[in-house]
DNA sequence: TTAGCCTTGAGA
DNA sequence: TCTCAAGGCTAA
């Protein structure tokens, strides 16, 4: 199947809005944001913002305050590195098998569109309001109570603070009110859950005479999935500026590399299932407590999906798009973490075998959050509910997509069961270390941690 | 200073 | 040979 480079295009410039003209310096943007950027880093420049540095960034604004257009620029992940400093023009970068693989999963994303019939805006634009969330959640990050203030240099040398914030902070108030969830697309869909105490059924779609039937909850969970490049992009940004700050105190360690790496991949696991189907609709006490209960299965499923879906045979691929080698991993880890790393490796390699897709991740990471086992659930019978549902749309899409019958589900709900058995050990062992005062205290990763073991 | 268009050149 | 993401040029 042909790329069509015309469909990227047809995306919004994720700093202005503005039409995109290609990849520029590691994401999609447009030409005008792409000279910005250039004009920026290669005359070393500084500016100032002159309100609160939380000015609107858009096509009829971006003028005004450079300031906060360059911290957009590094926020939604434009790389620094990308930008030349010996000037040499033509030729390709390191970054052209990231904008591949970007290519390959728009591709992919299209592909289920047309396959479903239904309308999927991909990759929102960050000029809308998937932007204005995104601003949403920097503020917030900057107004939170302080956990965790550490001095930060951004490469233009602007000091920011960064404040840590806690999970409470993070998710949205109460949307209990905000009981009904509606979707119109357009092919006459239409999505509502009501709930009162239990979760509307989502109907499939019925079967498209192009191909299997795609369930309309697979659709949705996939929806719900952020962009991997902009998220990679992200975690690589927010990961640099916090380097940068630690340059100064000390040579972190690698395990404590990996703690930052992993708590800020936790933001985004966060992140992902407030701005979720039915998630969102739920209490915040009753988000935080399966958000504290499964963390670790999410953030495993996270690392190991990136794996079978991307990866390479003797590397690990990082959320920040970098790779591991696997013979370096384990020669510097010990016993245990060797023996993690094992088991992790066989469990990639079963879901390798039988060809594990994005769908089938998207409903087993609901299927891990809406856990109906957590105790002292206030919407208990939805919760129950709305995984009854993602474990009837995995079941439904593995029945169309393989002719082994209730095989392939079965075999998926046991690699779920091996999933949490290894996060549940990768949870102890950190614990342990983090008793040991080796790695990293007051982020949302100890935050997590400590708050499973408070109520457990 | 901005932003649209042009030139360049490595890699597919 | 073609593609496309770099840097360069220049009118507004």
């Amino acid at each position: 199947m042909e790329f069509r480079h015309g469909a990227a295009l047809e995306e919004l410039c994720p700093v202005c809005g503005d039409k995109v003209s290609g990849y520029h310096y590691g994401l999609l943007t447009c030409e005008s944001c792409k000279g910005f950027f250039k004009r920026t880093v290669q005359n070393n420049k500084k500016y100032a913002c002159a309100e609160s540095r939380e000015c609107c960034i858009d096509v009829p604004q971006r003028k005004r305050c450079p300031f906060c257009r360059f911290q957009k620029c590094l926020h939604v992940g434009m790389r620094l590195e990308a930008v030349r400093a010996d000037r040499i023009r033509g030729g390709r970068n390191k970054f052209g098998p990231m904008y591949k693989r970007d290519r390959a999963l728009k591709q992919q994303r299209e592909a289920l569109i047309q396959a479903s019939g239904f309308r999927i805006d991909s990759s929102p634009p960050m000029g809308s309001s998937t932007q204005q969330r995104d601003l949403t959640f920097t503020a917030d990050l900057h107004s939170v109570p302080v956990l965790h203030c550490t001095p930060l240099h951004t490469a233009q040398n602007h000091r920011i603070s960064y404040q840590h914030p806690s999970l409470c902070s993070l998710l949205p108030p109460d949307s209990a009110g905000v009981n009904q969830y509606q979707c119109a697309s357009s092919s006459n869909w239409t999505i509502k859950s009501e709930h009162a105490n239990s979760a509307a059924v989502i109907y499939s779609r019925p079967l498209s005479p192009r191909g299997p039937r795609m369930p309309q909850l697979v659709i949705e969970f996939v929806r719900c999935d952020p962009d991997e490049l902009q998220l990679q992009n992200k975690i690589a940004a927010r990961l640099l500026q916090e380097h940068t700050g630690w340059e100064k105190h000390s040579d972190p360690s690698n395990l404590c590399l990996m703690c930052h790496m992993a708590d800020q991949t936790l933001f985004s696991i966060v992140e992902w299932a407030r701005t979720s189907i039915f998630f969102k609709q739920l209490k915040v006490n009753d988000q935080m407590k399966l958000l504290h209960s499964c963390w670790s299965d999410l953030l495993l499923l996270d690392i190991i999906s990136r794996q079978v879906l991307y990866g390479k045979e003797g590397s690990l691929l990082l959320v920040t798009g970098q790779e591991m080698e696997l013979s370096d991993v384990a020669s510097h880890a010990g016993l245990t973490v060797a023996s993690l790393v094992q088991r992790g490796l066989e469990l990639v390699e079963k879901l390798h075998i039988i060809k594990v897709d994005r769908q089938e991740f998207a409903c087993i990471k609901f299927i891990i959050l809406f856990n109906p086992d957590v105790k002292q659930l206030e919407d208990h019978q939805f919760i129950e509910s709305v995984q009854e549902q993602a474990e009837g749309a995995l079941l439904e899409y593995t029945l169309c997509s393989s002719s082994h019958l209730l095989g392939r589900f079965a075999h998926l709900l046991l690699c779920l069961s091996e999933l949490r058995s290894l996060s549940a050990l990768a949870e102890d062992y950190l614990y342990c270390k983090h008793l040991s005062g080796e790695v990293p205290c007051n982020n949302l990763l100890m935050e997590m941690l400590h708050a499973k073991r408070s109520w457990a």
